[in-house]
DNA sequence: TGTCTATTTGGCTAAATGACCAAATACGAA
DNA sequence: TTCGTATTTGGTCATTTAGCCAAATAGACA
């Protein structure tokens, strides 16, 4: 693979990394919805404070997120909304596995 | 968080972590156009049989890519195409990114 | 200033990931 | 059957990840 390419990919892989994870596709979600400090945030994932900042931190760190102070909260938003786009062809991926996996089921039971 | 939606999250979180990674979504991207088989995306990625091997497997059980035998070779076929479509997205969060990499850098300067 | 609340950081551990090599398998063709 | 090619599997090792706890920071406000 040429230089170039690779680092293309290495690109878009941190990107999709930085959403690989439970917790933090329920953030982008909530997010998407309006912004939240990481206290509200911490009551959601239902997890240790620390654990959410992190997984905020990988969020900002990708470029996902931002955040802002206000008041005595720092309030995160989604930079870019159409990454919730993902979701519906994931789903689609899922039902799609669902699918599969009901007809090699019946194909067993015969 | 609730147990169904922590499983649905989960899910999503398989999908996109299966994505994750430069050299499969580099094979996405190449059986996008056409199918391949193991040899061809092992040239295509430059890594060893067995790792990318390893890379379609996980590909496979995400549901993204599925196998078929034929003549002496297996050829991978992408399932879901509209996981491309991520990508677009993908990419406009990576120029956002830059764009605010740039604006920092030229606010240093100063 | 001192206190309280919100958030991040450091340290540690367990688990997962990715790479390579070597070896095993699968299977078509001579 | 035996050979050779294509692919997968197992082992090992280094790196990364995710979780929690404890401790450090940052501010707001009395």
């Amino acid at each position: 693979m040429k230089e170039a390419l690779r680092t293309r990919y290495e690109a878009r892989a941190r990107i999709l990394k930085a959403m690989a994870h439970p917790s933090r596709l329920l953030m982008i979600e909530e997010l998407q919805k309006q912004e939240r400090c990481v206290n509200e945030l911490t009551e959601m994932v239902g997890a240790d404070t620390s654990t959410v900042s992190k997984h905020l931190s990988v969020l900002k760190n990708a470029g996902l997120v931002s955040d802002e102070k206000r008041a005595n909260c720092i309030y995160y938003t989604l930079r870019c909304p159409c990454v919730m786009d993902f979701i519906g062809c994931v789903e689609e991926v899922i039902s799609a596995n669902a699918e599969e996996h009901k007809k090699i089921m019946k194909c067993c039971k015969k």
